[in-house]
DNA sequence: AACGAGCGTTCCGCACGCCAGTACGGGAGC
DNA sequence: GCTCCCGTACTGGCGTGCGGAACGCTCGTT
């Protein structure tokens, strides 16, 4: 009995356009999936066959999708798109040779990361020698309370806005690390402003941990934060707890001067 | 008197859905004009105020386009759709660490790209120490004949694909130096063939040359090229007929060997 | 301080195109 | 050979996207 009133707008009734909402909705599914067929999509969607076909149909038209056989993928021409928006982030240019040293210099994983929409978006990592192979990848989205990365700018972001992220998204639990609580993630936090950088102990992914500091705008808050990841076998002791943190630190504050005198 | 049935249905009557068209290229003007205001982007594509607002509100709740101040911008959700279609290529994966090898060698710019319909899409692109600053980035679109890349998998493709390529889209003239001539195309291409490498010399950027070798596939058609770019002054004599040659056409051929055999 | 030009946003009615059900053709597999 | 299930094509009714016009707001100008 799916009204079809009920699975167009079931998301938003403020959204207009239903149509292009359906559209994105395909899309998803296909990056979800991997690759699909159009039975495939409309049975997952719950939305008939022709309607799927019809919206496919277009998007390939216009070659942001691809055919490969009896099944549909999603298409370069998203990557143009993305190569373009990370591009015209002055962030991006500025931090990128940063986190580039950074990689290089622990043989980790480095990386940076951005708020949007109160998410964590990944835009830039850089591989050092020995980095750990983990399942990020630029534009991955994250949840900012559990990654050290995440904390470091809810950290240093007006009160009301950490507020509403967390009405937003909650406090979901990754792993039994995870902080689920919000007085003890309030708690870090303050420490994290007194001591100037973040760590996370497996709060995201077990065995693995991090060292992040915020990039600070003009305005006094965080517009994005640089981090080093690795295994717990290396991240431990003095290097965890000082050397890395120095290194981490001294990378965020370059960026921040570049970024405000260029 | 633009009866909308005009502006909607314009390029191709067989696209269905139009309003998916309608935001397409409302993207697509937004990602031209890097970053537009409702009232431009009407201007810009002769649609109502209004419309372009529903499509980009639509847009911005689903997070694909953010808004800054007055201003909407592509969002980095395409960089995830993006890096997500990269990471399911075989060739990607394959081709990548010959590439990096490749920039790393010989200090200068090493790319990978592959054919979608009919013109060529850059997939990665690895800086090596002297590397020139050019304007392509990952997913950047370009015309086959006027690169060496290009060349070097048109060399490589059944004789009707190349017809209906160079019907499709032409031999548009980039620089003074482009092959703008089907027949001397044609030569240049058996040339390539007997060689097993293909050079430009300035024939998309004046100054810029490369040398690129195909990836053959296991049905003996090019699924992809690899190549090194430099400007004129590095490239040339020896270096530029014999040792990079020698060096891209063994990446090359490392990749299509680790492409069937694993 | 008052003005007006420009912006993004909202409102609303009509007709047009999207949704969805159905039907067709072809390839794979008990 | 049959059946099943795929992707594709067709058709029509009703919901909905289009487009013009009007609304506040923030500017720069007088």
């Amino acid at each position: 009995m799916s009204v079809n009133g009920q699975q167009t707008m079931a998301a938003k009734t403020e959204g207009r356009i239903g149509a292009l909402e359906t559209s994105l909705r395909v899309l998803e599914a296909l990056k979800r999936l991997e690759g699909a067929g159009v039975t495939e999509l409309a049975k997952e969607l719950h939305i008939p066959k022709s309607t799927v076909y019809s919206h496919l149909n277009t998007l390939r038209q216009n070659e942001y999708v691809v055919r490969d056989g009896d099944t549909y993928r999603v298409g370069l021409k998203f990557l143009d798109f993305g190569e373009h928006a990370r591009n015209r982030m002055r962030i991006y240019d500025v931090a990128k040779p940063q986190v580039d040293h950074l990689a290089e210099k622990t043989g980790e994983l480095a990386n940076l990361l951005v708020e949007e929409h109160g998410e964590g978006v990944y835009v830039y990592r850089a591989r050092g020698a020995q980095a750990v192979r983990v399942d990020t990848h630029a534009g991955m989205r994250v949840k900012l309370h559990c990654t050290s990365l995440g904390k470091a700018i809810l950290a240093h972001l007006p009160e009301e806005q950490v507020d509403a992220i967390i009405e937003r998204w909650g406090l979901p639990e990754r792993t039994p690390q995870t902080v689920t609580d919000r007085e003890v993630l309030e708690e870090e936090l303050a420490a994290i402003r007194e001591r100037g950088y973040a760590q996370d102990d497996g709060e995201r992914l077990s065995g693995l941990r991090c060292v992040a500091a915020p990039i600070i705008g003009q305005n006094g808050y965080a517009v994005g934060a640089i981090s080093v990841s690795g295994p717990m076998s290396r991240m431990k002791g003095e290097r965890f707890d000082e050397e890395i943190p120095e290194l981490v630190q001294s990378a965020a504050n370059v960026t921040e001067l570049n970024m405000t005198y260029s």
